[in-house]
DNA sequence: CTGTTAGCGCCTTCAT
DNA sequence: ATGAAGGCGCTAACAG
């Protein structure tokens, strides 16, 4: 006995006049009686009637609903991402059907295909770390259904993406270690694939040769992002015959990692051995010693990707412009790299509180300058 | 120019067969010459046929969606949930609608007409700190739709839940302090509304009852789940002519915040002042100290709450039990309440390869027992 | 085993 | 300003 839901047609036969009125007068269009609309509009509020999206998608071609696809839930980063996405799409009533790939490829595909089939106006993607193909991308620009990335981002699609400054925040924390007094600096870095590794790897190179130090392969490592590698990985660095002052990780979670396993060898961070991560997650900020990291707009990233991609939406998709949106992160300076000073004013390290200062957009009108770097 | 997907028509037409074949090669119909099928699946592939969701939806009143709508998505908590409920769902072939209400009432309303208007096959919901009123869960009861509330449940309505053990983990976090000799408990509570919170702030009091500590009503502080709260209280609760030595928060936001304030204020933790959480969120492992608190199967979570309501859409909704499992919490002792010994084993804190042990369910055939508590 | 028909709920010409 | 009719892509009777 499930009570079905309200249809058109019922408030139609309860007014006694046609379906398409009714439809008219639900869909602001404005050829239709004002009297007859407030009759319809309050019926339709006293039956507490709900559109069905299914039938309004089938007939429309347009679903207002928008996939958001990313590698994994496990760090805080993306769901704070979807958050923002979800707020930006709410406001303009959208939906949003999100699915994890748990950085699998063979998933990620499929995620990609359930998207297809639940007809949604657009995707937001963040790729899985093993992705190297992208021809189930490339199905929707063909389709013209837009597609924007964000963070990490896919090298050979020209369509808008949103990224931070992976190279000049990369830059920037490597130039701190060696501010610091840091000689033998050692990056923890990903698979080589991503261009987001690349980028951050890129720029710790600069920083190192911006500074007279050279550049020494046998200190950058990859994790494959996994942090059960670390332990071993950072064991090999310090038996190194010019072990490593500092360890600049490619994100917060092998850096937070990296610190465990200094901590459990009897190394003192910062003293011995100083570490930056990247990204700020949550819980980098009181950890012991509070990590140094690069602290990302995520909730920024979300909203101002899903804006991006709500834009084109308005387009033509011959008109659509690749471009790159580039949110600057912020080198957030903790004691995992400096020891503690004296006096340390209060600040609340929760991240709904937590202000973030100075964090300007740049743009850029295609990726050509991105992939010079 | 947009590629327009493929339809049953097109496979029909190339194949020179009625479109009905096609649809019944497609599902697995047993009445079609195997010949046939073939024929068809080979060129469904062939083509990258992708059934249309929204029209089969339309059809046969099967989405194969799910709707969770979750409270907020600022902690670790419901992403992890989320993560959890979604692999169970992706198993099963069915997708996930994801919305989030920022702690607000209204916008949960408006969420759960979402979820009616995109014609969902149930819904998973933990409700915002605001909901007392539960007309729109409702709605769902009696069209028929599944409906499971986890976490923050509802105790009003008679549907399938999924919770952690909210009275006992309290009650366990609570006796541990009592045994390591505090005698001035404080609790930092939440909105007196929610469930949650009243079993919590239920297994606090019991626990002190047990040993012979007397329930100090001024010691119990409600922090509207607001961190921004938190440091006042602390305050007040020192200012006290008999100071607490202990603070029991009823999240880990809470409590990591509360051992801010205090180390700001030159309190030691846990020599001055010990402090335990709830929940267990990821940073809480790293933390300085490294909080005590009630680990909860997050992940498992949503996977059991996922399966309840797949399990409940094979049945009649006559035979829908209101079920309640319960999942158990796990103390999880750390540095915010005992000096940290001089051997600790080395665990990684990752949540990713964080090991839970002894987490078994049990389940209950219906709410009273839940209520007396 | 296969084809025909009808219709899910809605929007959108095309008439009036 | 309103009504009638057609169809989005698919499935589920009903015939054969």
């Amino acid at each position: 006995m499930k009570g079905s839901s309200i249809t058109i047609v019922d408030i139609a036969k309860k007014l006694n006049i046609s379906k398409s009125t009714v439809s008219r007068a639900l869909t602001n269009n404005p050829n239709v009686n004002p009297e007859t609309r407030q009759k319809v509009l309050a019926l339709a509020d006293q039956l507490a009637y709900q559109p069905n999206m299914l039938s309004i998608g089938l007939r429309t071609n347009k679903t207002k609903t928008i996939g958001i696809v990313v590698p994994e839930l496990i760090s805080s980063f993306y769901p704070t991402v979807m958050a923002g996405a979800q707020e930006a799409a709410a406001q303009r009533g959208f939906s949003v059907l999100t699915a994890s790939c748990n950085e699998n490829y063979a998933t990620e595909v499929a995620n990609s295909k359930v998207m297809l089939a639940n007809c949604v106006d657009g995707v937001l993607v963040s790729i899985t770390k093993e992705t190297i193909n992208y021809d189930h991308w490339m199905t929707f620009y063909r389709r013209g259904i837009p597609i924007v990335f964000f963070d990490r981002v896919c090298g050979e699609m020209m369509v808008p993406k949103v990224v931070v400054s992976d190279y000049e925040s990369s830059f920037n924390a490597v130039a701190h270690l060696v501010a610091s007094g840091r000689k033998r600096i050692a990056h923890l870095t990903g698979p080589a694939q991503m261009l987001i590794m690349q980028k951050r790897l890129n720029g710790y190179r600069a920083a190192l040769n911006k500074h007279g130090l050279t550049y020494d392969e046998s200190l950058v490592i990859d994790t494959d992002l996994n942090v059960t590698n670390v332990k071993m990985q950072v064991k090999y660095l310090l038996e190194q015959k010019q072990p490593v002052d500092a360890i600049f990780a490619v994100n917060d979670a092998i850096a937070m990692e990296a610190v465990q396993v200094l901590k459990k060898m009897n190394k003192r961070v910062p003293e011995d051995i100083a570490v930056v991560g990247f990204g700020d997650h949550y819980g980098s900020g009181f950890a012991d010693p509070a990590l140094t990291t690069i602290a990302v707009p995520n909730r920024e990233m979300g909203k101002t990707a899903m804006s991006l991609l709500l834009s084109l939406m308005d387009k033509e998709p011959a008109s659509w412009k690749p471009i790159t949106r580039i949110l600057d992160g912020e080198l957030v300076v903790r004691q995992s790299t400096i020891k503690p000073e004296p006096m340390v004013s209060y600040v609340s390290s929760y991240p709904g509180v937590f202000q973030m200062n100075s964090l300007h957009n740049r743009e850029f009108s295609d990726d050509k300058k991105l992939k010079a770097i």
